[in-house]
DNA sequence: TAAAAATGTCTATTGATATAGACAACTAGA
DNA sequence: TCTAGTTGTCTATATCAATAGACATTTTTA
């Protein structure tokens, strides 16, 4: 196992990630707990001390425990999967990968569309559009920060049906619309950044996915645009065809 | 703008990033040049020495390079955008985003398919499957590394015709296998590690996109497995239905 | 009970990171 | 040609990151 040096991310930062990676992965399933410091400090070639501050971020995070002359105890892990097709739907997409799923709205307003917005709802360049911010949790912990964004016309009452359901899917219902696909999602990737630090209560230094997705009627007609945040050591997509 | 301090990643390193970033988005295009030193020590709330690191970082990448008494150019500026849809093919994908593509075999071997493996391609565990590993290039960036299994029985010849044709279609083609589609996409990202640093050419603390895909062919059996890394700075997916 | 194995704490040293200030060198424009 | 704006270089200082070693404390095992 190899780290990199001097490249301006301080080594306990890569072990620590590497570490949670491998937590995540099911590497340390066998028996419950990560490798002795002494031994994690050989496979990485640095020295205890670093590794103990890797350790000391991932305790801080709560998905280890350090015991005593025990041994450092895996108390978390976890990955959530989100399927991504035409029928996307973010509170079905999570399944029974959660017990407990919230949707909460953090803002709503009305704003004028800007280029990119209009462009993506197919819209007129100013007109209004309704822009939502919303935070979902699974099992209370944060796994996306959501921007969206909907035609006012159509969907003015977009924000308060969403507060009422904490679903999206629901609060279309709830305005007329029964069904709707996805058209497009773009997937990029990030450092997280002061925000993401705040909202999705990562680590810093991790990585955030971020996607931008278009939902459209079955007319073909776009009803949605979003920009959504995923802290990249709980989440992965799946592309279904 | 913030930054955020003492998190394992170095300021400059941040920094680098987001200007990189911002470059890819066109922010500067304006001028064609980066905002002076001070402007951006400002922005960022860091010591003008600061900014210098991550300037110098980019430069050593040859995406920007700076005059003494102009300022900072940008020197490059590129994003490539890969569709993944049920037709997914690479070369295509590229489209003409790229003046020139190249696709090459870095190793091929014979082996036995493991647990994962056999899984993914749907065949005993323990059976032969050719393991090759390539490298895209576009316009003489490598833009993706993979690694990739096919059913030994059906393409043993996979290797010879993948380094004569530069491309898996046309690899596919030579051995019969006229058409396939893609089944499933995974998405993830990580830090890049030393292999990537070295393969695909990435500033050391960047971000790489990892997918994991299954091609069938038109009757459902698994032909391919691949696990591909992308250099997230350079590389996004759009997800069409 | 003793030994082995593991984490916890302390000191010390070196190099990287970040800030601060001063001034030199170069470019472009008035 | 002068000046304002910009990058280049130097010194100095403080803190963070990483290594090294010694020993304490706790748990598990022989």
């Amino acid at each position: 196992m190899i780290v990199q040096r001097q490249n301006g991310v301080a080594l306990w930062r890569q072990i620590a990630d590497r570490i949670r990676s491998s937590i995540a992965s099911g590497d340390y399933d066998r028996d419950g707990r990560v490798p002795p410091e002494l031994t994690l400090a050989a496979q990485f070639g640095v020295n205890r001390h670093t590794v103990r501050s890797a350790l000391a971020a991932l305790a801080e995070e709560g998905i280890v425990r350090a015991v005593q002359g025990r041994g450092t105890m895996i108390e978390r892990k976890e990955r959530l999967n989100f399927p991504i097709s035409r029928r996307t739907r973010f509170t079905q997409g999570i399944g029974d990968q959660a017990r407990e799923k919230e949707g909460l709205l953090l803002a709503a307003a009305e704003e004028e569309a800007s280029v990119d917005i209009a462009g993506r709802l197919a819209v007129p360049v100013g007109s209004p559009v309704i822009r939502m911010e919303t935070l979902r949790r699974a099992d209370r912990r944060p796994v996306s920060r959501a921007a969206s964004w909907f035609p006012a016309g159509r969907f003015g009452g977009m924000a308060e049906a969403y507060e009422r359901t904490g679903s999206i899917t629901a609060a279309f219902a709830a305005l007329g619309l029964t069904d709707y696909v996805r058209a497009v999602t773009e997937v990029s990737a990030i450092h997280a950044d002061a925000q993401d630090l705040a909202d999705l209560r990562q680590s810093p230094g991790a990585i955030v996915l971020v996607t931008r997705a278009v939902n459209c009627d079955l007319e073909g007609v776009p009803v949605q645009y979003s920009v959504t945040r995923f802290p990249a050591d709980l989440v992965q997509f799946t592309i279904e065809n």
